[in-house]
DNA sequence: TATTTTTGATATGTCCTACAAAAGAACAAT
DNA sequence: ATTGTTCTTTTGTAGGACATATCAAAAATA
C-alpha cells in the first residue's frame, strides 16, 4: 500500500477524556431510561460512584448537559431532566468570523432554499393583519432607501416578518440566528442590487396572487443571489 | 392590581453559576480579540487568575467550549482556538423523545420547506451520474415494497440522495440529523400513503423536465404531508 | 558538527478534601 | 393555620496534590 494513503487509513487518535466518556454515558442513560422532563436524577456523588470517576469529572460532563439544557440542577433537590432548547446550542457557535467559508456558503444556500420553499406554509397560515403589517414594512423602505444601515434593517424586517407569518416559531428563530451570517455575506457586496421583483410586488402577490406566483416572485426577488452560486 | 397576575408579572430568577458567566466571558473574549483558529490561548491557571475564580470553574466552562469544538486542548501546549462544528452541538439534543411536540412539528415543516425549495440548487448541480444512481434507488423500491422497514430505508435513501445531489454538505448533514425525527413522525402513521407522484416520476422529471416541474412534482409527492398540517 | 538520547519543565487531566450557600423537611412558636 | 427556626442534603466553589503527556533544551553519541 502506498504511503500516501496512510493519513486516510489511520484514524486520528483523539484522546478522549473521562468527561467526554461520561457525557456520552449520561446522554445514553437519559435516552435509554426514557425519562421524562422533570424526572429526578441521581446526585453527583452517586453518579461519580457508579461511574467510578471523581465528582469533578461528573461535574464537567454535567456542565455540558446543563449548557445544552438537558438537565437542570437545583441545590438540595438535585438534578432534573429537562427539555433542551434545540436551537440554543446552535446559537452559541454561529459566528461568521469563526465558521469557514464553505460552511458559510452552505448556510446561505440553506436560507435561499427555505425562502423559496416557504410559500406553501405561508399561504396556509397568513392572515390579513399580517399582510397589512408586511405592507407597512415594504412601504417604509421607499421612504428612506438612501442610508445603507436602514436599508439592511428594512430588508431584515421584511424577510423576518415573512418567516414569522409562517407561524413556525422554530423556523423564525432559525432565521433570526442566521441573520448575522446573512448580514456578513451581504456586507461583502459592493453594490446593493435590487431585484426585478420588489418587496411591494411580493406584498401585492400575497394579497391577490396564488402561492405559485408568490414562489416565482420570491425566486426573482432573490435571483441575483442565485446567479452567484457556484455551478 | 389583582393577585392573579402576580406570576406573570414577576420574572423567573435564574441563578447563574460562575461557570455560566465564565463561559460567556470566554466566548466574548474569543470573539472580540478576533482570534483565528490555531491561535494559542492562555492556560487554565492564568484564566482562573484573570477571572478571579478557581481553576475548577474555568475547567467547567472550558469543558463546554471543548464540547462545542470551539477550543482544543493538548497537554503542555495548552489551548488552541478551533473551528466549531456548527451541526455537532445540534446533533446532541436531537432526540425525538425529548423534544416537545410543537417543536417536532416545526422541524417537520422545516423539512418539507427545504425539499420544496431544493429544486433550484438541485438543477444547478445535478449530474447525469447522480440521476442514474437516484434512478437505481427508485427502482429498488418496486422490487420489495412489502416490508415496512425496507420501505422506510428506501424512502430515506431516495430523499437523502437528493440532498446529497445539491452538493451542499451542510444541508446533507442537516437532513441526516433530522432523519430520526422524520422517522419517528412517520412511524406514527398507521397506513403508509403513497403520493400521486412516485419516486420514479421524480427521476423522470429530473431527466427531462424543468426545475419548475420538479418542484411541482415534489409538492405532489409530499402532498399528503402538507394536507395534515394545521391551518 | 550533526544526530540521537536524556532530562527537565510545563499544562492538562484526574482525584481529593473542605466549606459556603441554597433549599427542602421537620419541627416549634405565634 | 400560618409563620419562623433549625436541620440536613446537595450543589457550587476553592485549593492542593499528583499522574501524564509533550515540548524544549541539554547531554551524549556517532
Amino acid at each position: 500500500m502506498p504511503l500516501t494513503n496512510l493519513s486516510s487509513e489511520l484514524k486520528r487518535i483523539d484522546q478522549k477524556t473521562m468527561a467526554d466518556v461520561v457525557e456520552v454515558q449520561l446522554r445514553d442513560y437519559l435516552k435509554k431510561k426514557s425519562f421524562k422532563p422533570g424526572d429526578p436524577l441521581p446526585n453527583e456523588m452517586q453518579l461519580a460512584a457508579s461511574l467510578g470517576v471523581s465528582r469533578n469529572v461528573v461535574r464537567e460532563a454535567l456542565s455540558r448537559l446543563r449548557m445544552l439544557g438537558m438537565v437542570e440542577t437545583k441545590k438540595k433537590r438535585g438534578m432534573l431532566l429537562s427539555r433542551p432548547d434545540i436551537l440554543g446550542s446552535f446559537e452559541r457557535v454561529l459566528d461568521p468570523l469563526i465558521i469557514d467559508d464553505t460552511t458559510l456558503q452552505d448556510i446561505f444556500e440553506l436560507r435561499l432554499t427555505l425562502e423559496v420553499g416557504l410559500a406553501d406554509i405561508l399561504y396556509l397560515r397568513k392572515t390579513k393583519k399580517d399582510v397589512e403589517e408586511l405592507e407597512q414594512i415594504a412601504k417604509n423602505q421607499k421612504v428612506d432607501s438612501g442610508k445603507l444601515t436602514f436599508r439592511i434593517k428594512n430588508e431584515i424586517a421584511f424577510h423576518g416578518k415573512i418567516y414569522q407569518m409562517t407561524g413556525n416559531d422554530t423556523l423564525k428563530r432559525f432565521q433570526n440566528m442566521l441573520l448575522p451570517i446573512f448580514g456578513y455575506l451581504v456586507s461583502l457586496e459592493k453594490v446593493p442590487i435590487i431585484g426585478k421583483v420588489t418587496h411591494m410586488d411580493l406584498v401585492n402577490i400575497l394579497k391577490n396572487g396564488t402561492k405559485e406566483e408568490f414562489r416565482q416572485g420570491m425566486l426573482q426577488h432573490l435571483q441575483h443571489h442565485f446567479d452567484k452560486l457556484r455551478k
